[in-house]
DNA sequence: CTGTATCCCGAAGGATACTG
DNA sequence: CAGTATCCTTCGGGATACAG
């Protein structure tokens, strides 16, 4: 199982020393390479997440996303889709017609994320009004 | 089942339309009570996961915490803190000691979130080596 | 239709100093 | 010990215009 203190120190790109007693290494925090970190920066753009959802059900073309999601701008919808292409979640398709049209459909791995990610989603929309609330206490106390 | 284009539609702010004929309202575009993002923006910080991580394995103190995380910064880790608190994620225990000391432990809310948190986070570790390779293969293709 | 290229702004986050 | 307060930098993301 994962997710102890040991996976901390993987966070940060420090190796685990070898007890508690020693205390970690503040030097040579490198970063580049915490899995968690690399894998979830991606899906916490403002619309990766919407995109996997929307190409989780179908392929979709670029101007069909585009009108799904009327709030995105030309270039982010361009610029996620490129960053979701380059982790390998999506597969983008040419097709050389007259005006050329583009579709993007989700890969294997794409899948595989979206499988556990939409077990936080659904959760998130499940809890969203006790986190609501809870917010309403906690300003409501601050005074 | 969530995750389908309704969903979409309701995370840009908008109720669902009466078909797929009609096109959606650019108009009047909340944002504000969007589930998903509401609870994604929150995890989505830098720091957020990495002490939800350590919180679910105990309760930590304030500067017990900062020793783990070497690497933030005091400022950050109040403020992260004090939003987990906000959201309900972690409960805030003041010991009027002498030199006053604060432990965090982390809610049932906390806890529920946590459970399907930490399968995005085991998905992430697990296929991290898959996600690299992705884009340097994306990185090669584009010269 | 499907993008690029620029410019620009606000929010997130880091560094540092000070406090109960 | 556990924070605040202030300043400053970086970066995600929006608006707009142009192009193949």
């Amino acid at each position: 199982m994962a997710g102890t203190v040991v996976n901390l120190k993987a966070r940060t790109g420090q190796s685990e020393g070898l007890g508690a007693r020693r205390e970690i290494d503040l030097a040579s925090l490198d970063f580049t390479n915490c899995p968690v970190r690399d894998v979830l920066q991606q899906i916490g753009g403002k619309w990766s997440t919407l995109l996997l959802e929307a190409l989780a059900k179908q392929p979709y073309r670029f101007g069909e996303l585009r009108r799904m999601i009327p709030d995105i701008s030309q270039r982010m919808l361009t610029q996620s889709l490129r960053d979701l292409q380059r982790d390998g979640y999506i597969e983008r398709e040419v097709f050389p017609t007259k005006p050329p049209s583009v579709e993007y459909r989700m890969t294997e791995l794409g899948r595989s994320l979206y499988t556990v990610l939409s077990q936080l989603l659904n959760w998130a929309e499940a809890n969203h009004d006790e986190v609501r609330a809870a917010r309403l206490r906690f300003d409501a106390d601050a005074v």
